[in-house]
DNA sequence: CGAGTGACTATTATCCGTATTAGTCACTAA
DNA sequence: TTAGTGACTAATACGGATAATAGTCACTCG
């Protein structure tokens, strides 16, 4: 449910090839360490003991390899903000823990892998399908916890879903896209639970 | 009221000194043609007749000449919102055009005069005090609504005021400060609708 | 046939010497 | 004293030659 490599099929090769495996391995490493633009992708090739061409047989393009680093990564923030949800006994509790997951996690990675940040946050600019799918995730689970929030008698129920849902959407954006978090680190730690409050006191019914 | 330059004594001569008009004028007409980084003070110098020299007499930097630009643009949106908001009724209804004009003039800004924007967004980047006492003084409108809409009954009471403010200000920025406007423009039109009704929503008693 | 590669090209990044530019200051003319 | 400036410097921007890199393809070897 939430692999969202699924929805990116810009593979070449076989999708289970050990070697594919060990390449997105060494990339994580390299573009952990150096950062996208300063590891080649001979460097990657190196450092699996193949020739650069060889890297080409299971990926389009540097990007693709980026995109798949980027997907891995932002794969991390949802599992966390999922564990983090998993034993909240309402909906309201779900929100909270949600945004705040979210928002920390990010500025984690911010501060302790800035390079992968920095795909992240290009990502999320160019509108590459990993930050789409990403973006998307995040609305489903927001989706779902208002639906059960309104179920349950706890947020109102006038409003029509898909509205309460996109303009909640739209007030986690700046602290959940990378591209704009990094605008925002300044009250990164104060907003979730500010901005909760705003929206649970909109959700009352 | 919204003399936004008050706060930023980073003149050198006599305040009200005719030169002093005479460069900011200029340099509005070049910023806006060339954008801040082609234009040198020693263009702007000669198209007032002067040496570049006596440009620092009354101004501290180029950077100073570039608040004093800045001041200037964001003084505008703060007076068209002032506009905006003179006829409106109901502090809901003010609420709603302070938002919707914020945004509105800001990507009109964008579109129509972008070396100026960019020189806004910059501003609001490095927290320069141009940027800082617009922020300021939109925190000071809409306290000011919020305040009303109390009084009124036609808000929620319960919660602290500097919270309420705070939280709101929080879900306006992305839209009001250049910086991230920029990175909004898509949504621009949808949001500021959409946020309203949310705040509305949070505001209701 | 399939796994894997060396050698090639077009594009992009990187230097590094040169030219501009922000900012200062001692100075003049009225 | 006040209004104004030419000439100077240190830092920064620019441009163009050079090097590095992404990506391809015909090829080999088992």
């Amino acid at each position: 449910m939430s692999e969202i490599e699924s929805s990116t099929p810009q593979a070449r090769g076989p999708a289970d090839h050990s070697v594919r495996e060990q390449i997105v391995e060494a990339a994580g490493e390299h573009f952990s360490h150096y950062g996208y633009e300063k590891t080649t992708v001979s460097d990657l090739a190196k450092s699996i003991g193949f020739s650069k061409a060889y890297i080409y047989k299971f990926f389009d393009s540097k990007q693709a390899i980026g995109e798949a680093i980027c997907a891995r990564t932002l794969s991390a923030i949802i599992a966390a903000v999922e564990e983090a949800m998993a034993g909240a006994p309402t909906p309201t509790e779900k929100f909270r823990r949600m945004f705040k997951t979210l928002v920390s996690t990010g500025v984690s990675l911010f501060f302790n892998d800035r390079k992968l940040y920095d795909i992240a946050a290009y990502s999320a600019g160019e509108g590459w399908p990993s930050a789409r799918a990403y973006c998307e995730r995040i609305r489903q689970i927001l989706t779902e916890v208002v639906r059960e929030g309104r179920e349950s008698g706890e947020f109102e129920r006038k409003t029509p879903l898909d509205e309460t849902v996109h303009a909640i959407d739209l007030v986690m954006q700046p602290y959940v896209n990378p591209l704009l978090l990094q605008y925002n680190l300044d009250v990164a730690d104060e907003a979730p639970v500010q901005l909760s409050n705003l929206v649970l006191r909109s959700l009352a019914p």
